[in-house]
DNA sequence: ACCTGAACACCGTTCAAGT
DNA sequence: ACCTGAACACCGTTCAAGT
């Protein structure tokens, strides 16, 4: 049946949206796509071009959604790190997403609008050019890692790969009790703030060294 | 022919070394392997269990390679920070094993020698249990990031998805002498170090708080 | 114990053919 | 212009069968 499905471009990023956010990046393959759009398969390369595309696609449909947070704080440094922690936490609540944009090196598309938030503030911190640059690449790198950090499915870990066994084993040269404290469970959100505020507190001055109008 | 071809679990596993080093994770397939050893694919399944197990195996092997680089420096700052580039030079220059790990989950194992000898300094600065544990995951975040941001191959995004692109579009919030800052090449190894650093001086001491003997 | 040919259930992608 | 059936070249994995 079907000579014409109505089906958009739009609708295609759409429903890959839907589906990643409901089912993990593993459950976008194009025929899945094209069995929960009711269509058949090469309809759906009609539409997206190629499977890169459509990802590009839908990531940049994300990026769009997540551009205001409100920056909070009074101080440059309050103010840097809350931009900072509005990528972290937003990419967390929508990690199917954001796994998608890691594996298909669109990371930096989808950050782009929460970037632009904190190199904004750093401008108002009084950082410009290569040093406001150079401080905004350094938060990007700690937001990363603790992204990276923090969104490894401890399912697909097996057992034997995890901290508390890596660390049993005997490791010489690390005291007991410190082994003991690297098997726990760790708070990786609490670890992310204070990762992410010890590189904004390297960059930005405790206090603005000069103040801008909306100029 | 073939009724034995001597092959050992281990020849599996170097061969699958060699090949992700020589020629990118991305080569490495059950059938690619069992070629390069002149052998059906079943044999690998039959020595190596699964893929995943396989992989896990390589990363294990690597892991133990790079177990000793010196830690250099004097004061303890700067040997914590000594390790910690070890750890983020040794995984860049086996990045396709590092790329490897990250993909599959295994970066944890990957790392545990360059982890051991980053908490060792840690402690020798006077960092015990929990303290030492905290400062450990904040540092490895910082080299996690690190690490993604210079392993993404720039071959594989395109060029509408580069800093260069992202950047140039009019993004009113930023001024023009830090859009064309952020638009052009980054040395990712320099800000690698000052990130790492200043996350590590934000948990070392600059003096150490006891000294510690052989035992 | 060690190895193989053949198959199964998946992928992304293409293309001639239909309306 | 929009959509499909059928196929191609890949995956990881299994299994009966060989020596």
């Amino acid at each position: 049946m079907g000579k014409t499905a109505g089906l958009d471009r739009n609708d295609v990023v759409t429903a890959a949206l839907d589906l990643v956010e409901r089912e993990g990046p593993g459950a976008l393959t194009m025929r899945r796509l094209a069995t929960d759009l009711a269509v058949a398969t090469p309809t759906i390369y009609w539409h997206a071009g190629s499977r890169d595309e459509l990802v590009a696609e839908v990531v940049r449909a994300q990026s769009r959604r997540f551009a205001e947070r409100p920056v909070e704080g009074t101080t440059p440094r309050a103010r840097v790190l809350s931009a900072a922690m509005n990528m972290y936490l937003g990419s967390i609540e929508h990690r199917a997403i954001t796994s998608l944009a890691h594996q298909s090196g669109t990371a930096s598309v989808l950050a782009h609008p929460l970037e632009v938030a904190i190199v904004a503030e750093l401008e108002a911190a009084g950082l410009t050019g290569e040093a406001c640059a150079e401080a905004s690449r350094a938060i990007l790198m700690a937001i990363t890692g603790a992204l990276v950090l923090a969104l490894r499915d401890p399912s697909r870990i097996p057992a034997e790969h995890r901290p508390a066994n890596l660390w049993a084993g005997s490791d010489a040269a690390v005291s007991a009790e410190t082994r003991a404290a690297l098997g726990a469970e760790a708070d990786l959100d609490a670890i992310a703030r204070t990762t992410i505020s010890a590189v904004v507190d390297h960059f930005v001055p405790a206090r603005a060294r000069s103040r801008r109008g909306a100029a």
